[in-house]
DNA sequence: TAGGCTATTGTAACCGCTTACATATTTGCT
DNA sequence: AGCAAATATGTAAGCGGTTACAATAGCCTA
């Protein structure tokens, strides 16, 4: 059943019934007509490869993303392929774990299935001289790459990000002004984002004149060992050893909320109660936050913001042929006060 | 760049470029060297859709769920993704919600473009008459259709289950033994495996001569509303509403860790310690049964073993042309017993 | 009614690859 | 050396669409 048996059918050529299947304007009605219900009838459907062939685009973009069973980036999976679902555009998903030799071999799969363009998610391409960070750019040429959470700066590469550093600044600040004098930084990752959450934490505390060195630092790769080492309860060791060697802490700030639930575990098995002697915050807003108790304040990133532009960004950008979108936007987070802090001040109004 | 810039390069012929891309053993050595050189030289990557017209096939398969950023969900997605990728296979994927006509629509899409097969996950296509699921069987004549924790019985389409029922009547049948008299069973799903585990509460409740109503049953939709519904805090209320209606209950046993840790919660607020008071049993075994205090026994239904027999029963089919796989194949789950229950018949022994 | 214009339809080349079949080259034996 | 069989390579016909260009039909005006 292919486009000839259909211009059989109906009694017209070839061209006229894909004019008919493309919604060209320069068919009569009466044509449109006969042409749609022999397609109707007979249950027809364009091949995409011979579609493909001749237009060199299969409306298909490629996702990659390290692990999307993490949930923040099952998130960001989903809204992606959510809003080009809509958009009748087709997502290839490729994860990739960490290895920046997977991500070039299969950002290279990717491209051979000539897709539209590839939406990066949650990356860490950011050391300049890395190879995958000059495959990318190489690639970029080809097709569009969007970055979301990510950001590298050459032609045709656009990203969009959220204020990560003034998100964990102002946790951080009001932190500081409700009272806490000692402030610990969890963090799981040394991406683009980590490092800019990170500088947020610092910033913080320089401005409030609270000495900064390794004690207030504790940093948990995610990406290595998996659950072994980023489950809740292998942060609250790695937190009850950290306290061990470095003292006792007022307060932590995280970079994602399992590790901020991690170090209110901690928190309670040592005799503290939250938030008056112990306060935490975390990342992402996910609904583990409701989980402890109290529950627990945190970041909420918008990632859905984030992925709805990226992917209107990506449709003005093949819809019009010299189209031009930011290079790159910035959104705001949102800080959800929960239980875990008390940011209102109390205990220097007590 | 296409194969016959290749064969010009070369001076071979496009058939024989076409040879030792697809490593076709009628090439002598000295030729294919000299080809492999060329084409890594010039960077030449065969157009897919070229390839896909002559073969009709892709090495891509569709993969549906309602929703990826479901923590199930995502994580059945991602070991499906990366069992495939392995074997050089794509995945489209599709999340359709969990509207029927949706889904259906979607799945045309998905076979318009020529996916080598369909994995259906976490589906409840369950309904005989249903449209939907005709048009599955009718779509399996083409395709094969693999379902994970779904199952309908027709031609070409296979499934791969965990056994729901034996784990949940398990779970309730040793609260019952450890001397819960008064159980309630939360679920979140009437798909075929939430009715699975439905009937494993009630053949408990029947087996231990427990009488059980409506009482006994708390149904959260977790398909409608979202987070509104189905978050920690609305389950509790939802718990919190069924007991001011029908008396307190002396432990819960879900269909999710997110419904177990929302029945605790209540549990907490109604003054109830646990697991002295109040016990607990979740399903699905992910890292939020760490977060709560004490931590949540839950049931580990081995999604990763169900996934990669999905990939390699797939690759069977594939391989061999008529080849043979089971239409169902039955993996039993795991008990996790954490701090939430205490099977040990404690309460009895005392 | 011829001529000119536009709206509609048809013809056929092309996209880049695979592969059946035809042809050329080796190889192995007598 | 001569010949059959085995191996290597080439030729060209699809695969199923899209679309530039050509052809035709329909309509209006002078």
């Amino acid at each position: 059943m292919n486009i000839y048996d259909i211009s059989q059918k109906t009694g017209v050529s070839t061209a006229t019934v894909s004019r008919v299947i493309n919604g060209s304007s320069n068919v009569s009605e009466k044509t449109r007509e006969k042409v749609l219900a022999v397609i109707e009838e007979s249950g027809y459907t364009p091949n995409v490869f011979a579609r493909g062939l001749g237009l060199n685009t299969m409306k298909t973009i490629g996702l990659m993303c390290a692990d999307s069973s993490d949930p923040y980036l099952a998130r960001a999976v989903y809204y992606v392929e959510e809003n080009l679902r809509k958009n009748n555009y087709d997502v290839i998903l490729s994860c990739t774990g960490y290895d920046h030799s997977v991500k070039e071999r299969q950002m290279k799969l990717l491209l051979s299935k000539r897709v539209d363009a590839v939406v990066l998610v949650g990356s860490n391409y950011v050391e300049k001289n890395d190879s995958l960070n000059k495959y990318i750019i190489k690639a970029a040429k080809n097709v569009p790459v969007m970055m979301i959470n990510g950001s590298i700066n050459a032609p045709n590469i656009y990203s969009i990000l959220c204020d990560d550093h003034s998100a964990v600044f102002e946790v951080t600040d009001r932190m500081i002004a409700s009272g806490r004098k000692d402030p610990l930084y969890i963090y799981n990752s040394n991406s683009y984002s980590g490092m800019r959450k990170l500088n947020g934490f610092k910033d913080a505390l320089k401005l409030n004149d609270i000495p900064c060195g390794d004690r207030n630092f504790i940093f948990i790769d995610s990406r290595k060992g998996g659950r072994d080492v980023f489950s809740v309860n292998a942060v609250k060791k790695a937190v009850s050893d950290h306290a061990a060697k470095y003292g006792k802490f007022d307060c932590a700030v995280a970079s994602d909320d399992i590790l901020a639930i991690g170090a209110l575990k901690y928190a309670k098995e040592a005799g503290m109660s939250v938030p008056a002697d112990f306060s935490a915050a975390g990342y992402n807003n996910f609904e583990i936050t409701e989980c402890c108790d109290p529950e627990l304040t945190s970041v909420d990133n918008r990632l859905d913001v984030l992925c709805e532009n990226c992917v209107s960004s990506l449709l003005t950008l093949f819809s019009e042929h010299d189209a031009s979108i930011p290079k790159k936007t910035v959104f705001s987070c949102e800080i959800i006060e929960r239980g875990t802090t008390n940011y209102i001040k109390k205990g220097n109004e007590v």
